[in-house]
DNA sequence: CATTCATCCTGCTGGC
DNA sequence: TGCCAGCAGGATGAAT
């Protein structure tokens, strides 16, 4: 569910309600979605990290909390107190509260040290909308590799971020065959790749996520990007370039879309 | 090392 | 109406 954009305006949203603010009360709802409350009460909300998909309040002592919403978590703030469905984690701040829920409960929370903050980051791959993100690097991590092209895109470990959704609008975007080897893409289609990923994410994030499913924004409100997706969902329906049908197969064990006329590179 | 697949969860939808 | 297979925005660890 939240990929890069969907998390990403989640952060953006949050930064404004609870940057420092404190924690003033932590309620467990679920033994699963564990954190220590004699840890954190207190502490002040310094600053809210965000690398691909996961999530991190940095607390002022440095250590913090991590999120990982998996595919149906949410990240909710409300000025008072609400019975939301699926609550896990309930965190009384100064300014409000924020709630985790996930019906799925795919999702993860913990506290973190400084230091194994820093080693889960170092363990995700270069976020594309960070200075990491150069065309030099791009293809020290794709060069070697002999994958299909959209499980390097699924995978957390090269680049981070992208889930499901927004690899079929970008192998769309970028005319690439979903199933085409990373060894046997040319220089044309990497740079169309490498500049590809960060503008389809970034569009999405300007349109707030998008909500199929699950998602919202952490007031609760959908986002918009479904509304703007040329793929992804769309079997059978017509390629807007050629008027080909778009077709869905399994690859990597999840459904993907594509155009099999546009997209034959 | 690289790659594929079952597994963790719950709930909804569509076909019979 | 009821039932059940299949599907869902993710990630990991085990097997090959």
């Amino acid at each position: 569910m939240p990929e890069l954009p969907e998390v990403e305006v989640i952060r953006r949203e949050l930064k404004e309600k609870i940057e420092e603010s404190r924690i003033l009360f932590v309620r467990v709802e679920d033994s699963q979605f564990y954190l220590p409350s004699d840890m954190i009460l207190g502490k002040k909300i310094n600053k809210l990290e965000r690398k691909g998909k996961n999530l991190f309040l940095v607390l002022e002592d440095e250590s913090s909390i991590f999120f990982h919403l998996g595919m149906t978590g949410r990240l909710l703030f409300s000025s008072r107190e609400e019975p939301f469905p699926y609550l896990k984690v309930l965190l009384g701040l100064s300014s409000g509260f924020l709630s985790l829920t996930d019906q799925r409960k795919l999702g993860k929370v913990a506290l973190l040290t400084r230091e194994e903050t820093e080693e889960l980051l170092r363990q995700v791959g270069i976020d594309p909308l960070s200075p990491e993100y150069t065309e030099e690097n791009f293809e020290k991590v794709l060069s070697g590799r002999k994958m299909r092209v959209k499980d390097f895109l699924l995978s957390q470990r090269y680049i981070s971020g992208i889930g499901n959704i927004y690899a079929s609008e970008i192998l769309f975007r970028s005319s690439i065959h979903p199933e085409k080897r990373t060894n046997d893409l040319t220089p044309e289609e990497k740079k169309k790749l490498f500049i590809t990923i960060p503008q389809v994410l970034k569009e999405a994030i300007a349109h707030q996520g998008t909500t199929i499913r699950n998602y919202v924004r952490s007031g609760g409100e959908q986002g918009e990007f479904q509304n703007s997706l040329l793929v992804y969902g769309k079997e059978g329906e017509r390629c807007p370039c050629c008027g080909e049908k778009i077709v869905r197969k399994k690859i990597a064990s999840r459904s993907t879309y594509f155009c099999p006329r546009c997209q034959m590179g």
